[in-house]
Parts: structure tokens; C-alpha cells; sequence
DNA sequence: TGTGATGTTGAATG
DNA sequence: GCATTCAACATCAC
């Protein structure tokens, strides 16, 4: 589920259900995901308050309590935010649960339990300690571009360093790679300015434009690689076929010789 | 039955 | 200390 897209659109409805509702109970039923708490410190710092805002930098997504702690839910592959009213709604792989005061649950879904969940003091001191990179949809062209200069890494793994920019994963990585016509595995330092300056806008409008559809895959363009990088029979035969292997440790598509190696 | 999965991290290496 | 790679984490679903 998480990259930026559907972080942002778990934040945004977030602001939609449960922002300004009292907490009136919170029940942990599996605390592996609890990082830095214990299920009862977990209970108590959300008992009886409220969030009264949010912040999302990449993937990293916190609720702001009242009292001014933050709760970071960090996905992992995984999780995700269900809302719901009756018990029979319960989503299957529930690790906890937080009950509004006009009776909507949150349900934190999460089967791999890969997800972070951890009470913050103080966000600023917790992202420099984490070294979390600007966002995706904030970093600007030229902090982008800077990036690159003497990168012997890939172009792939550079873009999912979540130190050095927040909030692409995966499928996005491969989508803007396809996009921009450059080949994954191409080596970041060797990229010339005009390879940077499509990047960047690619990045941006890719990312956009998911955010917009709400991260629903269905309804995304259909010039969208990740549509058809399993089925090389059908849009992408003209351009090439389609190719897989592992870089930055993930699994990787793109197309022969339509995204061009750079070294 | 094996294999792979939209992520992060800490250890190991250079 | 910095840059980079990679196994490990815990579990489900095809």
C-alpha cells in the first residue's frame, strides 16, 4: 500500500474521520508494532485526548495529539488505516484500535506487521535522528539536482534513500524511471542536467497525479507503466520487452532498450 | 511447497 | 564518518 500517494491520501482521510474526536478507548491486540511503548504507555498517552493535526514527510505520517506528542504510524508494507462502526467491520489483521467519541473505530491493519508505530516528543529531534530526506512533492529542482553529484549508486536505490528524498518506494521508482525513459540500474553521478530536469517533473506530476486519484491504482493513467510491466504482450511491445531484475535489493521492471543505460 | 511481497534498519564492507 | 549493500524482520497469498 504506502508510498507518498497513498500515505497522503491515508492523512488526508484522516482529517476526514477522526480529527477533533475525543479518544474515548484504545484497545492493543498484538504490540509488535508498538516500537516504543508498551501496550499500557500506548493506551495512556492516547486516552481521553485528542489529535488536532497532522504531518506527513514521505512515508513517515503523524497524528498530533493535544498535549503536543506525536504519533507516528509508519506503514511498513502493509498497514493501513480502516474506519468503521460495528465489530463486525473489524478488519482482519487489527493490531490495535483507537474509539472516537461518536462512535467511529480506527482500525490499524496491518497482516505483515512490518509496520512503525512510536510515540514521539519531539518530531524535529526524531527526523534528524532518523536523517529523514525533504519530501518528494517539497524538495525543490535545485536540492534535487544536488543529489546526484558524485552518486556511484543507481538511479533506482537513490530515489528510495529515504535520506535523501522522503516518500518514493518501489512502484513509484520504477514508474518515473519508465517514464523518463532511463534505465533503473543507470548510475545516479552519470546523469546530465537534462536527465535530472525530467526526472524532477516526472517525480512531481507522477506523484501529483496519484495523490490526486487518491492512490487508487484503477483509475490511473493508462500510460502507466506498472499497468502493464507484467504483460509485455500488449501496450509496451512496440518499445521493447519487458525486463526484471533485482536492484537496490527490489525487485525491478523496465523495458529493453526503450530506458536507456547510463554509466 | 516455495516464493515473493508498495519498507526500514543495523551490520558489514570499502 | 560517509557511501553502499544486504540479510533480517513476520506473515500472508498465489
Amino acid at each position: 500500500m504506502p508510498e507518498l500517494p497513498e500515505v497522503n491520501t491515508v492523512r488526508n482521510n484522516f482529517h476526514l474521520t477522526v480529527l477533533h474526536l475525543n479518544i474515548i478507548e484504545v484497545a492493543v491486540h498484538d504490540d509488535v508494532i508498538l516500537r516504543n511503548s508498551s501496550p499500557k504507555q500506548f493506551k495512556q498517552t492516547l486516552d481521553g485526548r485528542r489529535f488536532v493535526d497532522t504531518y506527513r514527510q514521505g512515508k513517515y505520517f503523524f497524528g498530533i495529539l493535544d498535549n503536543g506528542i506525536h504519533i507516528l504510524f509508519h506503514l511498513g508494507m502493509t498497514g493501513d488505516l480502516i474506519y468503521y462502526f460495528t465489530r463486525d467491520d473489524q478488519p482482519k489483521y487489527e493490531r490495535f484500535r483507537i474509539q472516537f467519541s461518536d462512535g467511529m473505530i480506527l482500525g490499524y491493519n496491518d497482516p505483515r506487521k512490518f509496520s512503525n508505530i512510536l510515540v514521539i516528543q519531539n518530531l524535529p529531534i526524531y527526523l534528524q535522528e532518523i536523517k529523514l530526506g525533504p519530501d518528494a512533492l517539497v524538495i525543490s529542482q535545485e536540492e534535487f539536482e544536488a543529489m546526484f553529484a558524485n552518486r556511484k549508486t543507481s538511479l533506482k536505490a537513490l530515489l528510495m534513500n529515504q535520506q535523501l528524498i522522503a516518500g518514493i518506494g518501489n512502484l513509484y521508482a520504477d514508474e518515473i524511471c519508465y517514464q523518463a525513459k532511463i534505465h533503473p540500474a543507470s548510475s545516479a553521478g552519470a546523469l546530465s542536467r537534462r536527465h535530472l530536469n525530467v526526472l524532477y517533473k516526472l517525480m512531481r506530476e507522477i506523484l501529483q497525479e496519484a495523490c490526486d486519484r487518491e492512490a487508487y491504482y484503477q483509475i490511473y493513467p493508462d500510460n502507466w507503466f506498472w499497468k502493464w510491466r507484467s504483460d509485455d504482450t500488449k501496450v509496451l511491445k512496440g518499445k521493447g520487452s519487458v525486463g526484471k531484475m533485482k536492484i537496490a535489493g527490489r525487485t525491478t521492471y523496465f523495458v529493453e532498450g526503450y530506458q536507456k543505460l547510463i554509466v
